[in-house]
DNA sequence: AGTGCTTATACAACGGATTGCGCAGCGCTT
DNA sequence: AAGCGCTGCGCAATCCGTTGTATAAGCACT
């Protein structure tokens, strides 16, 4: 695991409520990763019940109260041990992959409907991410290292994705004009 | 999820044992997926339950007996339904991006090391996925259409990862130049 | 003779993740 | 005025996944 891991790193730069959070995770670490609200909101709590996150509430006007949650020396401590144990192998999990692998069994024109939609989808995030890496490198590269790392990681994850995308979609097309020259 | 699709998929071309898609996981599907096979087993028997596979017993010599599990028209009509609704997005869980992203308070030199061993594996895949898509390749690409294409995934996938790699690597020799320096 | 790998299946326990539901107020559009 | 979407927090149930443990036989190496 270490959605845990992933909220201490978020945490280490500024304080953010579980809501901010939800929302960085979809764009920085969580380009790529991703979590919803329910499991951040329950993960803050069992961080505060062991000491290495603290908050404060914070009222707003218009809006609902926040609580504003910070990472304490226990959480630094502990984020630096699991920094030094050797990360487990990524893992992927993509059903559009296993349903074209399964693609004999399935209706090539909803394949291929599925498919422009995901890339499409990835395409605005691919826009998303080029202007933030753009943004962080003209603020200075150097500055901001390991934001920008980690944005690149998921251009290129992006990129790889659409140009699998480009080939499947040749493919399935092939597979349709056969179809129907039959 | 789907790992229970992705199961009746790899059993749509042939009866296999548990042991058998422990390792198919490994290979055509599990290039970027990965699955333990306590999961499949449980999952083989689910689906057993509920008669979307059925086995039968082979004795073996030397070896243990094992069961070997087949799709049922239940089962078939199962991926079938999976197949017409519209997949989630893909989800990726880098544990070494999240050290990245919190890359300040790591040690550079701990880092490099672990990113050359990811990338030694992530080579070593990316080997096996060549040879395999060439394979299929020369086998004829029109008969293996959708393995081929998963194939493809496989390889684009480690591509993608060992040049962000390279960038990686970069950025901390820099800065462990850079440190050294000061 | 002992160690370890491969084939082969399975249970138990725990913890992580997803889904569904609920509350609450503001602002914008139709 | 009703509906939708955004900000903001949370519980409960269930399901998925991981880890640990167990059994069992053969083969290869040392």
């Amino acid at each position: 695991m270490s959605l845990r891991h992933a909220i201490l790193v978020l945490l280490q730069d500024q304080e953010a409520s579980g809501y901010d959070l939800a929302r960085e995770f979809a764009n920085s670490i969580g380009l790529v990763w991703n979590a919803t609200h329910q499991q951040i909101y329950l993960e803050l709590g069992k961080l505060n019940d062991q000491r290495m996150v603290n908050f404060r509430h914070v009222p707003q006007e218009g809006k609902p109260d926040k609580k504003l949650y910070s990472i304490t020396e226990e959480g630094r401590q502990e984020l630096i041990r699991w920094l030094r144990k050797p990360a487990g192998p990524a893992r992927i999990r993509d059903a559009f992959m296993v349903k074209v692998a399964g693609g004999e069994l399935a209706d090539t024109q909803t394949l291929i409907n599925e498919l422009e939609l995901l890339a499409k989808q990835r395409r605005e995030r691919l826009a998303t991410f080029e202007a933030l890496a753009k943004k962080l490198d003209e603020q200075g590269r150097e500055q901001n290292l390991f934001s920008y790392l980690t944005v690149r990681r998921g251009i290129l994850d992006q990129r790889a994705w659409l140009q699998w995308a480009e080939e499947v979609r040749q493919s399935l097309h092939t597979d349709l004009a056969n179809a129907s020259a039959t």
